[in-house]
DNA sequence: AAAGCCATGACAAGGAATTGTCAATAGTGT
DNA sequence: ACACTATTGACAATTCCTTGTCATGGCTTT
């Protein structure tokens, strides 16, 4: 049976409390601070093992390496951010994108990604 | 300075003539109906050229390899089969899309993309 | 507390896309 | 035609992401 490791409770609460998709390196770097000797192994395993189960929900944006988000939390979209190079999810969506599908296409569903920078970014007190 | 080879023209032409974003592989296997012994290593280096100079523009569809169209052919966004795996252009766009952006947020642009099963897939005598 | 075995950490190995190397080839200007 | 050199083809090499291996550690149940 799957056992409850300290990893996989720190993965999953890091999905939850982050509330964006997050790189398997993205992932690491939050997960260590709360189990230090974490390997990226173990990130990828948990990862494959957390989709499997319909936890986690695949997320691509531009050429990067896939993202990750918590599944189930409704159609959204979102925006990358070429300065801090995170990604953040934009509530909504609006149906009129829906009258762009030509006849005779069948579509299962749409990704629409904003680029730009994102609002701490902009902030003028911003480190970035 | 830079000369006109078959190969460069081959993959101009196909460019301009396909009308759709192509992939590293799927420009070799239309270029070598032109130029039978072209090369991967040429696909890359005239690609890389081709950007250089403004004629090609990238685009990114889900986890796939990044994809090349003509550069300059106003806002648009695309469509991806999962029966054929090709990409086909959608022409224009909804404006009500900006107004998901939110507060604070600069967006430099957007891509939308579609998925499902294209019309010549659909198409009920497709040999797809 | 002890056994059983799944999961982990460390790192080697694998894959896939992209780039580098270099002799041979083919545009270009003369 | 000739010389010059950018480009090519073939394939080795690199890079980056992801997975495999295996001894050790740590959940769980008894």
């Amino acid at each position: 049976m799957q056992r409850d490791t300290r990893q996989r409770r720190a993965l999953r609460e890091i999905i939850m409390t982050e509330g964006r998709p997050l790189s398997p390196a993205e992932l690491l770097q939050l997960a260590q601070r709360i189990v230090p000797n974490m390997g990226l192994a173990t990130i990828y395993r948990n990862v494959r093992m957390l989709l499997g189960e319909g936890f986690l929900r695949e997320v691509h944006i531009a050429g990067d390496a896939p993202r990750y988000e918590q599944a189930g939390t409704g159609h959204h979209h979102h925006f990358y951010c070429f300065r801090c190079g995170k990604v953040t999810e934009i509530n909504g969506c609006r149906s009129e994108v829906n009258t762009l599908v030509p006849e005779g296409f069948l579509q299962d569903f749409h990704e629409l990604t904003f680029y730009g920078s994102c609002a701490a970014c902009n902030a003028p007190n911003s480190k970035a």
